[in-house]
DNA sequence: CAGTGAGCGAGCTTCCGCTTGACTT
């Protein structure tokens, strides 16, 4: 007879927790949630107080009835989900799911995986809590409200297949506005002057760099002051040394960890979260989706001994760091080494990098401050009242510098301040150099995927578990791109004092590239044009944290979460229905101007396969001709003669072994089309005007590869071949493709074995139009 | 590392938050 099941969120987590509890116990996982709203439809019986329609997850059925015989045979059931507000809601829907009675069930908490938690929560059980249940009840119907209706708005307004919701929408708007900011900044221009000093003292010759405070804004006042130079003498006027401290950054959270593995080790967020993952399961690390910076008395005490024994006990400052995460609900421990005592890990090298990082920024947070002095100096020009000003840093105790230094977004990083050479009052100065050169001010930094992040969880919008699938989202959908873009030869100014000669130069500098960096679509920008024209209390930056504030108040029984919703839902549905009868497609249409050929009007708007340009008027009774936007092209920037171009595909190039060749835009880029074959352009090609001798060459580089890939043809059967392709060999046979079966020899397979492989219905292709959920 | 390649229309699409697999042909 089975005692005690357990059931907690992660299988990890309880793996780790059976072997604790000893053979009274057994210990299952729920997988996250087990219930939700029903997907094919609203979900939400808005007639009846917004009665959700919960059913059990499709990929849950199995997992339900499995739990539900055990719940059968256990005396006693302990319900150890989370202790947040999802974590409650799964305890409740267990409840349900699995038919568990109130004698036999019982709801424990814990935030640290160690027997004393354990064993503590064991003895303290509780009831499940309706309230937060409610407050997550209404989380969620609020969420299922919001993107099920805005959605199919957006799609008979402006494009099928689109969506909306209270966190996606406000990640791209960020995104649209941040590149609103950039288009209309002003760059400015000021000259920053430097000098480069030698002096002498006891006998040796040291350097000093130093910089004047003050910029100027014309040219003509930086070279006056660079003239005025000429002559004079340079002298220490003061010196000032004052102590300073530097503090650890705290434990990791899902966000930060993000953040610096992209700064640091060029990690994407879901790279990151994948890798943090696998070092979860094989326990290496503590939970990896986490908003708490706090670290449990058992890894306080492992930070202690490793710093005691690596770096000596005056290194170790053991500190009790508090969120100030807007929404915050620390239902789990900082992401830390499970052994602190273990500073590396076997594993890939992505997760011995991932395990370095996490290990060292755990150690630093229980480290001392470090102790620096800083030195400023100025030095005095004979001929002018301005000074110049030479900084120093010298670290006196390095406390957790030793191990980690959390580095920044900003990219205007000033040159790092070292130590200076020994210095005196009065000291004279050679000038061996002085500089005026012209610097611009920065547009605000494009958002990279850890950047948004970082500013999301600022506004406390979405979670730890969700910061990365958003992020896709955002992208799978087309309102972002993530890309490099070069950037622009800028002209800048130069003045050089060197021997007493003045000598000017204009040289150039490449300005505003972007690596890795968010960019918003056609699509993007016009949807967030659409929600903030119709639905801006919706992706207004403070509506989570509004409502996240009545969550909490139906979560302390102040408020009935029905009544909550029902306030929210009046408005926004009479503005729904508004909007659907009275507001017109929203396709962004612009007119660039007329076709000189035919005196045609040419627009450029989205259709229903996005970007487009249309030639005619929509009312004409001539049908306008319509063509696509290249991947290259944007709404904003396209001109009239581009337009028109797209209007001259498809092109006939020539003839090529008897069949014609022609060049067209399509899905996927420029092609060339032959013998009904298609060919890629490369980049470089332009299909303006590519040339029938350069279609040739890209129909003859695409057989020779096809060429290479073949594994095996045979005589019988010109449509069977084995060929090599991305996820290794495979056979293709009438336009299909099989796989091989594990453990056989590509080489060795005979045609009779490849009809096997074909004919086996279990390998019967899938249907193309399967794409994936999410 | 392969191949993909529309057309003005039938039926489909969609949210957020909790968890891992299964595995591309």
């Amino acid at each position: 007879m089975l005692k005690n099941l357990v059931i907690v969120e992660s299988p990890a987590k309880a793996k780790t927790i059976e072997g604790f509890l000893g053979k009274d116990f057994i210990v299952r996982s729920s997988y996250g949630h087990v219930m939700d709203l029903n997907k094919t439809q609203l979900g939400v019986d808005v007639d009846a107080g917004f009665e959700p329609q919960y059913e059990v997850s499709a990929d849950k059925k199995k997992l339900v009835s499995e739990l539900k015989k055990l719940a059968k045979e256990a005396e006693m059931v302990w319900l150890a989900s989370d202790e947040d507000r999802e974590g409650e809601a799964i305890s409740w829907h267990l409840y349900i799911a699995l038919g568990l009675k109130d004698n036999n069930t019982k709801r424990i908490v814990f935030h640290e995986i160690t027997k004393t938690a354990i064993n503590k929560a064991i003895e303290n059980p509780r009831k499940i809590d309706l309230n937060l249940v409610s407050a997550q009840q209404a989380r969620r119907v609020l969420d299922r409200l919001v993107g099920y209706e805005l959605s199919p708005l957006l799609w008979r307004k402006v494009k099928p297949s689109l969506s909306a919701g209270r966190v996606q929408s406000v990640a791209v708007r960020l995104i649209v506005e941040r590149e609103e900011e950039i288009k209309n900044f002003k760059s400015t221009s000021a000259f920053r002057v430097t000098a480069q000093f030698t002096f002498e003292s006891d006998g040796q010759t040291y350097q000093l760099q130093a910089e004047l405070p003050e910029r100027f804004d014309k040219e003509a006042d930086a070279r006056k002051f660079l003239e005025n130079c000429i002559p004079a003498n340079y002298a220490i006027e003061s010196i000032e040394k004052k102590p300073a401290k530097k503090s650890p950054a705290p434990p990791f959270t899902t966000s930060t960890l993000q953040q610096e593995a992209s700064r640091k080790l060029g990690f994407s967020v879901a790279n990151t979260m994948r890798i943090a993952q696998q070092l979860y399961e094989s326990g290496k690390i503590t939970y990896m989706r986490t908003d708490s910076v706090n670290l449990s008395d058992f890894a306080l005490n492992l930070a202690k001994e490793e710093i005691t024994s690596s770096f000596g006990a005056k290194y170790v400052k053991i500190r009790k760091y508090a969120t100030k995460t807007k929404g915050a609900q620390e239902a789990h421990e900082a992401i830390r080494p499970t052994y602190l005592n273990q500073p590396t890990v076997k594993g890939s090298s992505e997760e011995k990098r991932l395990y370095d990082l996490i290990w060292k920024r755990t150690i630093a947070s229980q480290m001392a401050d470090a102790q620096l002095e800083k030195t400023v100096v100025n030095i005095g020009i004979s001929t002018d009242k301005r000074q110049f000003v030479a900084n120093g840093e010298v670290i006196l105790f390095d406390g957790f510098l030793k191990v980690y230094m959390e580095s920044s977004d900003d990219e205007n990083t000033e040159d790092r301040q070292g130590m200076l050479p020994p210095l005196k009052m009065g000291q004279h100065m050679n000038l061996s150099e002085m500089t005026a050169q012209q610097r611009f001010t920065r547009h605000p930094a494009r958002y990279s995927e850890a950047s948004l992040v970082k500013k999301m969880e600022e506004l406390g919008i979405g979670r730890p578990s969700t910061y990365a699938p958003t992020i896709s989202t955002i992208q799978k959908r087309e309102y972002v791109v993530k890309e490099d873009r070069e950037g622009e030869i800028r002209k800048y100014k130069q003045m050089t004092l060197k021997g007493g000669k003045l000598t000017e130069k204009t040289a150039s500098e490449n300005t505003g590239s972007e690596k890795s960096k968010l960019f918003p679509t056609d699509i993007g920008t016009l949807v967030n044009k659409f929600l903030c024209q119709y639905f801006d209390s919706i992706i207004d930056f403070n509506f989570t944290a509004n409502v996240e504030k009545e969550f909490d108040e139906i979560a302390d029984g102040r408020k009935k979460w029905n009544h909550m919703i029902s306030e929210f839902y009046g408005p926004f549905h009479k503005k729904i229905e508004d909007t659907t009868e009275n507001a017109g497609k929203f396709s962004g249409e612009k007119l660039l101007g007329v076709d000189p050929k035919t005196g045609k009007n040419v627009f450029v708007k989205v259709g229903r396969f996005g970007p487009m340009v249309q030639l005619g008027d929509t009312e004409s009774e001539e049908k306008p001709r319509f063509a696509g936007l290249r991947k290259d092209q944007t709404m904003e920037t396209i001109d009239l003669d581009e337009a028109l171009a797209l209007f001259s595909f498809p092109r006939t190039l020539g003839t090529f072994e008897e069949k014609e060749m022609t060049v067209a835009i399509g899905r996927f880029g420029p092609y060339v089309k032959h013998n009904g074959q298609f060919f890629s352009l490369l980049k470089t090609d332009d299909p303006a005007d590519i040339t029938a001798e350069r279609a040739i060459e890209l129909i003859e580089q695409k057989r020779e590869k096809a060429q290479q890939s073949i594994i095996q043809e045979f005589e019988q059967d010109a449509e069977m071949k084995v060929l090599n392709g991305r996820y290794g060999p495979y056979i293709s046979f009438n336009k299909s493709n099989y796989k091989i079966p594990k453990g056989t020899d590509p080489q060795k397979l005979t045609y009779e074995d490849c009809i096997k492989i074909v004919e086996n219905p279990d390998n019967a292709p899938k249907k193309r139009f399967v794409r994936k959920k999410k």
